[in-house]
DNA sequence: GTCTATATACGGATAGAC
DNA sequence: GTCTATCCGTATATAGAC
């Protein structure tokens, strides 16, 4: 054959990275298949020697995204004490509300898979219970798991459909401060 | 002429109203214009006499969808003591997860809000900080505005995306829980 | 004001040459 | 495996009849 044994292996590779990107920075619905390959200096009729159909690709897409974003996120036993503390931080930042495209895919897609199907989202639902898990159990707080991603997800969401980089700023540090009062609240 | 004078606004308000339900549950760029007109059992055509373009009923629609909401939430002087409280278990209840037609904006067109024109992003920016200084007014805490706002757009996300009634149940009652919690906690 | 018909572009997907 | 060319459906938007 013309290319090497890992050649599609790699172009597929590449594919699933610039698309993850580009969904989350113009919405997967509103990007063609053109467009997916031509970010990678290719032509659109490529795209099916590696993905059925584009729906494949947004499940493949979803499922990479969600396993970085929480095995990042969640953290491990080498973890320091204060490790959710410090993803709160990054994750509450300017910088990660000004770019979509390489942040977390709850903001930017969370509706497309809010209408994907339930093998989809029954993917997700997986992927987000280790991570409530995980920060849960870590913070010893039931309730904690759930309410910080929430935090998390919704902070980002307002902090970009605002214009103003001022606003954004105040949503993010709201947040941030609201989060660490919580740290100290009673516990019935 | 064949229409009576009010004849042109209804058909507009209908195709606004419709045109609100229909994106939040579809998605905006997801809706085609025809689609749009079917729902109000007329045909594409006539769409131009309402509208000059999509991006105007999107720009409309958005207006539309923030003022009510934000009214709705905000609550006046005659509101009771427990206004927000209020307003945030109904927010945050299955009923709203499961229905995106007739909900909030934000969880469901959020993303597409983030990538729309600066025009529009100042105008939602806007009506958000009434919401917010009334909140944080109303509870005099400064921060609790943009927080409260981010904790329930998230957790709407959240309940949305995972498959399992049971999950989804979960996520909002923790972060219901947590809120309140919130209540009781110190402020430095 | 709304309809049907249509211009024009772009969407996802396939066929066949290389 | 990737290309070009193409099929076919659907998208936004317009033109002209009623």
């Amino acid at each position: 054959m013309r290319y090497s044994a890992t050649h599609k292996q790699e172009t597929r590779e590449k594919l699933l990275n610039k698309s993850r990107e580009l969904a989350k920075k113009e919405g997967f619905g509103g990007t063609g298949v053109d467009a997916f390959m031509k970010a990678i200096d290719m032509t659109g009729g490529a795209f099916y020697t590696h993905f059925e159909s584009k729906a494949e690709l947004f499940a493949e897409l979803v499922e990479q995204e969600l396993e970085f974003s929480t095995e990042m996120l969640a953290g491990d036993e080498d973890a320091p004490a204060d490790h959710v503390a410090r993803k709160l931080r990054s994750y509450l930042s300017s910088a990660h509300a000004l770019h979509p495209e390489t942040g977390c895919v709850l903001p930017t897609l969370g509706p497309e898979i809010a209408r994907a199907s339930p093998e989809i989202k029954a993917r997700v639902e997986k992927a987000l219970k280790r991570l409530r898990d995980a920060w849960s159990e870590r913070l010893d707080d039931d309730d904690a798991g759930w309410a910080l991603l929430a935090q998390c997800v919704g902070a980002l969401i307002l902090a970009r459909v605002v214009e103003s980089e001022r606003t954004r700023r105040e949503i993010l540090s709201a947040s941030r401060r609201f989060l660490e009062r919580v740290e100290k609240a009673p516990r019935e």
